[in-house]
DNA sequence: CTCTTACGTAATTATCAGTAACGTAACAGA
DNA sequence: TCTGTTACGTTACTGATAATTACGTAAGAG
């Protein structure tokens, strides 16, 4: 049997358990060529035969560990990710203004702000892709967000019948329509002025 | 010289005023072939090839006329808006709840939901179609939104210092947010919270 | 009529994702 | 040390599809 027709690829973990092991050093110059190009020219004009090149490394050996472009940049954009701090300054308003200048750094400042269009089109059409960012990038970084909202609950600075979900959306969703759509950079002092607008909304009349 | 080698291509517009005019119903054949197509399939799975034969028509009449699958379809998407309705209910709160409701159903019922996220990939890569798509899609449309907030900073009901750009963003960026992002579908009563959201900042203390 | 452009057919170029075949290298276990 | 299994590189290939070109014919304008 060819060893193309293992079924599972297991994107980035490892290969069989016997047999000849897989070199870890190349998993790390793959993804680090990845994010080189991504950052370079954007998510569409990265070519799986070009990161080959640049890694130092064969086209087979990238498709021995990932099955798709796709799905190896998604994992070359984990890597990108910091590990979200659960920053509590004891007030709920200055960790989701933290947090959404974090955000704001993540989309402008890393190279995933010129992959995410070209990642929204795969994702459209590719389910498993999409489940895979979802799992990967956005559930990590929507956890914190959500702690700081409950925190902010349950210290009294937010009201008791705040929507969660309903916040965060107005908080981010902002900043994906100017990224994709627009454009237009995001305003100084937007982290700001958007958890102004939801506390406005949602604070207690004690706070 | 050669046909092909016209520079202006000049999408969806005439030819040249001299010689063989080009035929109108072709222009309408292929629009529609593509807006099926579009709404079949998606945006990566309509193929330039596929619009040709559904229309009827052969490959170089489409690109006579278009100069990239990406412009055609922007004009195909195009065809599918309804003349935005500058409803003066009276009520500013009203009308971005209208306006809010009618964009969502823009982008859940027409193509425009399918196309959109294949077309954001295009537009990071290509600055032009870019263009095209906000200067025929999002500009026609924030002028509605635009005039419903004036009203209401006229008229009283929003505060003088409301943030029109900003307001706009904070209704439709969770929108887009869900669309190409998260995947989820849009909460019901969501444009009647977004716009509670919205005044409970602006809102002067009269209205 | 003549000029010019549109049109269809058919072939072509170019790019790129993803496979396949095959020989060689490296590790595990007997 | 031998054997089985998998990784690796090289090379070639398939298949899809955007975009172009050549050429002969059709259809208008003046």
């Amino acid at each position: 049997m060819s060893e193309s027709q293992m079924a599972p690829r297991r994107p980035g973990g490892r290969g069989s358990d016997i047999g000849r092991p897989r070199d870890p050093d190349m998993d790390q110059a793959i993804l680090r060529a990845t994010i080189e190009l991504l950052s370079e020219v954007g998510y569409v004009r990265v070519s799986v035969a070009e990161v080959a090149r640049r890694a130092g490394v064969s086209k087979p050996a990238i498709y021995r560990r990932w099955s798709q472009k796709s799905q190896l940049v998604v994992e070359a954009m984990v890597t990108q990710m910091r590990p979200g701090n659960d920053n509590d300054s004891g007030s709920a308003a200055d960790d989701l203004i933290a947090l959404t200048d974090q955000l704001i750094d993540l989309l402008t400042l890393t190279p995933l702000g010129r992959v995410l269009p070209g990642l929204v089109a795969e994702m459209a059409a590719d389910p498993v892709l999409a489940a895979s960012y979802r799992n990967l990038i956005i559930k990590p970084n929507v956890r914190h967000w959500h702690a700081a909202i409950e925190r902010g609950i349950a210290s009294g600075e937010l009201a008791g019948d705040t929507d969660v979900d309903f916040v965060i959306n107005a908080l981010v969703g902002p900043l994906y329509f100017n990224l994709l759509i627009t454009g237009e950079p995001i305003a100084a002092g937007y982290a700001r002025a958007a958890v102004h607008l939801v506390f406005a909304r949602y604070k207690t009349a004690s706070s």
